[in-house]
RNA sequence: GCCGAUGUAGCUCAGGGGUAGAGCAAUACUUUCGUAAAGUAGAGGUCGUGGGUUCAAUUCCCACCAUCGGCUCCA
């Protein structure tokens, strides 16, 4: 099957689940049913409710009907004979309405003994269809029409592919992200943790996950630092003001938490993003051609009061860490700045060996209303980026109304360890708050001028990124990573002097260490240290502390590394951030 | 925010209108041991929070808090 042919081929399954379900209880109202990205599903409301342990009743039924459907016949029907074929279902006749008002042939399809309202997109017959590449793994809420204003409908979810061992691997990847889940690891690894008194979507970070998130800010400045960036530092919040002029106010108005003060009349907000502030450092005095590019960097928090339903362990939180930073600079100087943000990028995603894919993200020209600023000024700015990716000679696809309000910018996003994909990197053109700010430099010829600005994240934001890497590494950090690197474990109260001697020499170099001085067996402690997943593990006793050399245990490795005591502390400081 | 499910010891989970249960972890003692779980003992709980019904609520009802799933894919 071809991309197309799947696609038809879960649609005809999402007629198939209705027959399925129009069998079992015939009083139920069928809505829709679309092909998606990993099967299909169909909406309905039900007379009375139905629960998960339906699903495979339903399922069975499913392969029951399936020999039957040898093919999908055609056939048109006037409005009124359309409406008279959903009984008391409101919810067709509104589709039979609106369609029949806006010119359009009703179309129905019919296959064993089942017929739909359907604009078509069908397989030829699904009777021969692998019985077993076919299941119902959920259920769901979901608004008729996706609006929270409509009743609610009963959403019946399949996965589907062409042959079960190609559902089978789903299935796998989908219990492998289960496992993975960062939720959980974050709490077996000690790295974050949620408190009801805090607040939902507030994470707090353990000495542990502190210890990771600082690695990641130092790596990323590393390489940041060689491209003459500063770092900078602003309040959390600042007044309503700031917002209103940069236009994030009105645009993010329902994501924005308040502060208000007994002292003063002014509306203070937390701040939702840094860039306005930024703004305020380039503007405190005045600029020459000579000081630009101004490249001002920050690692710090930003609040933004989310839906608390969407709210998700790392994923999705109202305290976000952004490695945030703005560069001022003329239009002569995008590209370079560009490229550098480029090159950070790319070599920082190399080191967690993900790969990247760039989308070029612009506006939407016949929706124009979303965005600041005149079309012109956006058709130069997309021009701009374009030219560099065509530089860069990287393959890109172009997401139409993925642009900032503000400003097209370039995505990357980043695969992880079981194929899954997220949007972290971005570089994002901005001409429009320096406008709005009226910021200005004075060029080489006396005359003031607007710098442009470019908004850029490397890690997208520390706590998303920490749950992507949580769930590619499942919790097994790389050496340079892991907030323990090495454990020691002696085998006897004998080398215990020993093994604390080694961790004060190897701290001294910067190595993370730990000593197990529990009375626990060796083997309890090979177990404790695999269990919170420690990359290197190191068994102490007479041999090692007679000066033979140490037989490292390597997480997920099944050959232990053999170094001796110098080898061991080179290879650890080699691992240095 | 909306809909639904869930909330019992640090963790995983059992139980149920009448004084709360297990395993693991943690603690103490014994053991000091060579490559994935040593032994014994005691302890650990406002059964998410608040209110209601009841002679009696952890159990039933309501509200709130928190967690999980969904709310973008369109005949």
């Amino acid at each position: 099957m071809d991309k197309e042919q799947l696609e038809h081929y879960r649609h005809s399954l999402a007629h198939l689940l209705a027959a399925a379900v129009m069998e079992l209880w015939p009083d139920t109202k069928r809505t829709i049913g679309p092909a998606i990205d990993d099967g299909f599903y169909f909406d309905f409301a039900f007379s009375k409710p139905i629960s998960e342990e339906d699903l495979p009743k339903i399922e069975a039924k499913m392969r029951e009907i399936l020999p039957s459907w040898t093919s999908f016949e055609r056939s048109e029907l006037s409005a009124d004979d359309a409406k008279k074929e959903y009984p008391g279902n409101e919810f067709k006749h509104e589709l039979i309405d609106q369609f029949s008002s806006e010119g359009q042939t009703l179309t129905f399809y019919k296959s064993g003994d089942y017929w739909d309202l359907c604009r078509g997109g069908h397989a030829e017959g699904i009777s021969g269809a692998d019985p077993g590449s076919f299941k119902l793994h959920k259920l769901a809420g979901a608004y008729w029409r996706g609006d929270e204003k409509n009743p609610q409908l009963t959403r019946i979810y399949g996965l589907a592919f062409e042959t079960k061992a190609e559902l089978d691997a789903h299935l796998t990847m989908l219990e492998e992200a289960h496992k993975r889940d960062h939720r959980k690891l974050g709490a077996e690894l000690d790295l974050f943790a949620f408190s009801p008194l805090v607040g939902s979507g507030l994470p707090m970070f353990t000495p542990k996950g502190t210890i990771v998130r600082k690695l990641l800010e130092e790596f990323v400045w590393k390489l940041m630092k060689p491209h003459g960036y500063m770092r900078v530092d602003i309040p959390h919040m600042a007044k309503a003001e700031l917002y209103k002029t940069s236009g994030h106010y009105d645009k993010f108005a329902d994501d924005i938490f308040h502060v208000h003060s007994k002292k003063s009349e002014d509306e203070f907000i937390m701040k939702p993003m840094n860039c306005p502030h930024h703004t305020q450092i380039f503007a405190s005095k005045p600029r020459s051609y000579r000081d630009l590019p101004i490249r001002y960097s920050e690692v710090t928090k930003v609040y933004r009061d989310e839906n608390t339903g969407q709210l998700a362990g790392l994923s999705r939180v109202r305290s976000i860490t952004q490695d945030d930073a703005h560069i001022f600079c003329t239009a002569d100087q995008v590209k370079q700045e560009a490229l550098n943000i480029y090159d950070i990028i790319t070599k920082f995603y190399a080191a967690f060996d993900m790969p990247l894919r760039i989308r070029l993200s612009v506006h939407d020209p016949k929706n124009m209303d979303k965005y600041l600023g005149a079309p012109e000024t956006w058709d130069n700015a997309v021009a701009t980026l374009e030219g560099l990716l065509k530089e860069l000679g990287k393959e890109y696809e172009v997401g139409v109304g993925e642009a900032a309000f503000y400003g097209p910018k370039i995505d990357f996003i980043a695969k992880d360890a079981i194929g899954r994909e997220w949007q972290l990197a971005t570089i994002q053109l901005d001409f429009n708050q320096p406008e709005r700010f009226e910021l200005e430099y004075t060029d080489s010829d006396g005359a003031k001028k607007r710098p442009i600005m470019i908004h850029r994240a490397i890690s997208g934001s520390i706590e998303r990124f920490m749950s992507v890497i949580i769930e590619h590494y499942a919790g097994a950090f790389p050496l340079w990573l892991a907030p323990v690197q090495a454990i020691l474990c002696p085998v006897g109260e004998s080398h215990v002097e020993f093994s604390r001697a080694l961790a004060a020499e190897l701290d001294a170099v910067g190595a993370r260490v730990e000593i197990d001085e529990s009375g626990d067996k060796v083997g309890a402690k090979i177990r404790n240290a695999a269990g919170a997943k420690i990359p290197w593990t190191l068994v102490i006793g007479d041999k090692e502390a007679g000066g033979e050399a140490f037989q490292i245990r390597v997480f997920g490795q099944e050959a232990p590394l053999v170094l001796d005591r110098a080898g061991l502390i080179a290879e650890l400081k080699k691992q240095v951030v």
